[in-house]
DNA sequence: GTTAGCATGTAAACAGTTACATGATTGT
DNA sequence: ACAATCATGTAACTGTTTACATGCTAAC
């Protein structure tokens, strides 16, 4: 998904300044679609509302500059959503993590600890949000979302504690290691 | 995760050709950290090459262009190591299945099916390449991987199939769609 | 006094994809 | 006949990030 369609979708559901899709999209319910930067949302709103699929409406601030309020068009509505009846393209998970514990023989026993801590922190975190958002949300749909995540992160979560050990005991067992450190 | 440091961490568990390389970050063992096309693999092997973190012997073969074999220098072990001591970057996770069921309300419900029906064929696929990994891999590092996949995958599929007709009555529920194959 | 949040926007730089060029072999 | 697999490479294009410019307010 590229960031114009992540406005649509976005103002599909309420209306938004540029700065609100940006935190919506890093942290908020619609960062499993994309991560977008200002860089890049200023200008797709720009170019949707040339072209008719949003409007904008200024309500100026003392001190700040006016915070320009984007609604989105009929034009806008029927684009996204013939944008959701094509075939969903696939799913994409990509790990860092999982780069870790590939190469776990040739790394310090510290650096694989240290990678499950930050995986089980992230998942925490995760899961806070998604809390926090199905308290706050009410459309079916996110809340089915907000659901099937949950059920997925927590089962993450329980494997990666069950099994740290065995990953543990992994670690530095490379004899042809590159790193001198790793025989620490 | 760029393709410069995919290539690095390819060669540095066996030779390759960019074609291979190509496909193990395709379909492969190497699809979790990032799908590259061969428009930038090619240029990025010869930057490698240039720049002394790999080497490369030609075979050449009747009727096809000469395989070009790289093989990781000391120089390139020693700066993918140097890069798995850094902290991870959190994991990636970008679903337009989870799209759809967001917006589940307003789209027609064989749309929600279809949607459904795609995602577990896709973890079917995701846990069938798995299973043959695993029986291939010797790395210990690499099992603790796939058993972390499989698991996850396994109880995304189950969780599917236990809600699915939950998501699939939302389906068409929304009166203000603008879709007017909704009604169907 | 310094960091974080609010708020918009532009331009250069970068990474990567897509499309093209070339061509033999094997399977359907 | 046609598609897929093998195999390398380049060039134009695109989308996005990074860094910059500007500036007020509130919290620590």
């Amino acid at each position: 998904m590229n960031v114009t369609t992540l406005c649509l979708a976005i103002l599909f559901q309420e209306e938004a300044t540029g700065y609100e899709i940006k935190k919506m999209s890093t942290d908020g319910k619609y960062s499993y679609f994309v991560d977008a930067s200002f860089g890049s949302i200023y200008p797709a709103l720009a170019r949707l509302e040339r072209d008719g699929f949003v409007t904008c409406r200024e309500e100026s601030q003392p001190g700040k500059p006016a915070r320009k309020i984007y609604s989105i068009t009929e034009a806008g509505r029927a684009r996204f959503a013939a944008n959701l009846l094509e075939e969903p393209e696939p799913d994409i998970f990509r790990s860092a993590f999982l780069l870790v514990t590939m190469y776990a023989p040739m790394l310090p026993r510290h650096v694989v600890s240290r990678a499950i801590d930050i995986r089980v922190n992230q998942l925490t975190q995760e899961i806070e949000k998604l809390t926090q958002l199905a308290a706050e949300e009410q459309t079916p749909g996110a809340h089915w979302a907000i659901d099937y995540g949950l059920c997925c992160f927590r089962q993450s979560i329980e494997y990666l504690n069950d099994n740290r050990e065995r990953l543990e005991a992994i670690a530095g067992t490379a004899n042809d290691s590159p790193l001198p450190a790793a025989a620490e």
